[in-house]
DNA sequence: GATGAATGAGCCTTCATTCAT
DNA sequence: TATGAATGAAGGCTCATTCAT
């Protein structure tokens, strides 16, 4: 039976590799290089470079999601669920800055161009919980009445941005600001 | 004296091509050949191809910030200042979607990730128009106690994601949806 | 005992595939996969590839000869023991076209070229039917008095032309074709 | 302007390592380094591996055609013509060793496949001279009433065979050998 | 015997850069 | 200045063969 061990190193080094150096400057070599395994087994786990990088992003994808579904807040207002799911969502990326790293390329590549950023954390998605929030808002009167993906743009892009740049030290995302931020999110989109 | 017709054709070229396939998906023969001139050529003008797209990103910086100089309102308040600045942006854009396109991927890409964000539209550089709106608005209380970069992703952030989605044709910005955007930008960060 | 089933089925699909695709468009993974069973499993019963290429032959060619000496004339005429072996010949490898796709292959192969056309059908061996019918029709004055090598050239040859032919397509070997044939290599030899 | 003492330096190298040791077991490394030149050089000339092979295909079957066609004999009688042109083609392709095992090869591989045999000295080809010869002889009633590929194999597979026998030093094609197999060949397809 | 994951040399091709003209 | 043929390191991928289980 196949050695899930290799598969989890290639996969962990890859993610590493191409979040630092972006996907064209990491060679089949360097990965198999730094995973002690040779060019050929990374064959043998996918089916080309394309589609280790697809599998990665996949897979971070599904951890992301399973991350936040864990944290779900206990529905309380629309507010209150906005902000916690917010905060985790930052949380759980400055744990994970190479998440962050590899996300980002991924989406703002030609990999990425098909699915968008609305797969980054759900968009028409229905389990999607942000779009849910969003949907419910917008009936309750309690949300601006702009297109859903607007209220993406208006709330994800700019903690994406944060999260850029506290991972790069431009900035440090303590928690108090943390909060701040989040609540402006929340004042751009209520009405 | 150069002939500047011809480096200005390399530029040209480059950056359609650049902007619509990507970096390493365009090669210097490529750009040699659209811009009729030989591959020797680009090297006369540019010490290679790190310096054309360094050059590239430096030149549609400086096109981008004249035409929003020119374009300065008449300092009535900060909040139509904000306004109008931001609608500015978001035009001019549109109309250049081929430097919207260059100006993200350069951002997203190791050159980038040295000048950062900042250098987009000014961040911290002193002649910048939107630092100085906030700084202003900061003073005067009418915007919220946040760092400036954390005002600039609050409000530029949104805009890039939404100016993506519009030159995919995920989404269509017309009038309207544009002004209530920027209008729900200003409820984000004022106080 | 070695289980012999896996040896003849993993000969029995090489041949299929090499006859088909060609031997080095068909790999061992290829092959061990067709014939249900490990690659390591295939050099259990053969050194190498090269070595299954070679066993192949050797037993194509032993095939062949068996069944020309089954259907053996009797030796009424050199005549008529020409015609019918060259009957026979044509016969037998249409009704084998893997057979004959194989065997065409190796002979134009590098491993072919050291044992050469004179072991396809025998050649200076003295087993060998044609040779001994070539050796007899000289002696009595009833063939041409060329070196028996020619004369193999000037019958086997169009056949195997013809045969190629007939496999890919391009005309239809019919049972009074067959005979025009024949006779006309007859013509070409007689004296 | 391209230099072509290069690029004949390239298919020459080529022809001589293919028509050796085969399509497959020579690299582009090999070829380059044999003609003395970076294996990006083959790419400015040839656009790949398979091109390579098929220009050369053409450059050898013109010079074989031409030879053959600047040796013309002066319409005297059918097989006369026949007897020549059968002794000009198998002198040719003695004098030029590589150009025979080239074409071999190519006719016996995938490549040649679609092109078939009866490129190989014209066929269908209305500018062929063989099939000239062949039809007029069968409207003739000299030759016998057989299809025009049948009459080629007849004629034309027992030189092939012959000839690589010679070139593999098999068998010693000396002038009086070639007269009596052409006229061999001549007794198989007259009537 | 049987398995199939692992290996790594080797293949074809691309492309930024150089340099003689 | 301008040219474009030439370079060769580097990249993604294949596959015959091995070997621990």
């Amino acid at each position: 039976m196949r050695n899930m061990d290799k598969r989890e190193k290639i996969m962990e080094v890859s993610l590493k590799l191409f979040a630092e150096h972006g996907f064209h400057r990491v060679s089949m070599d360097m990965i198999a290089g730094k995973a002690d395994v040779a060019v050929g087994t990374i064959y043998i786990y996918f089916a080309g470079k394309d589609e280790l990088i697809e599998e990665l992003f996949l897979e971070l994808e599904n951890k992301i999601i399973s991350a936040l579904q864990k944290t779900r807040p206990a529905k309380r207002s629309i507010r209150n669920d906005f902000l916690s799911l917010m905060n985790n969502f930052i949380k759980y990326l400055i744990d994970h800055p190479l998440y962050f790293r590899y996300m980002e390329q991924y989406i703002n590549s030609p990999f990425g161009i098909a699915l968008r950023r609305d797969k980054f954390l759900g968009g028409q998605d229905k389990q999607d919980m942000l779009s849910h929030i969003f949907q419910d808002g917008i009936d309750k009167k309690l949300l601006k009445d702009l297109p859903v993906g607007a209220l993406f743009s208006l709330t994800i892009a700019p903690l994406i941005f944060l999260l850029r740049d506290h991972i790069l030290g431009f900035i440090t995302l303590d928690k108090a600001l943390i909060n701040k931020i989040t609540e402006a999110c929340w004042d751009g989109i209520k009405r």
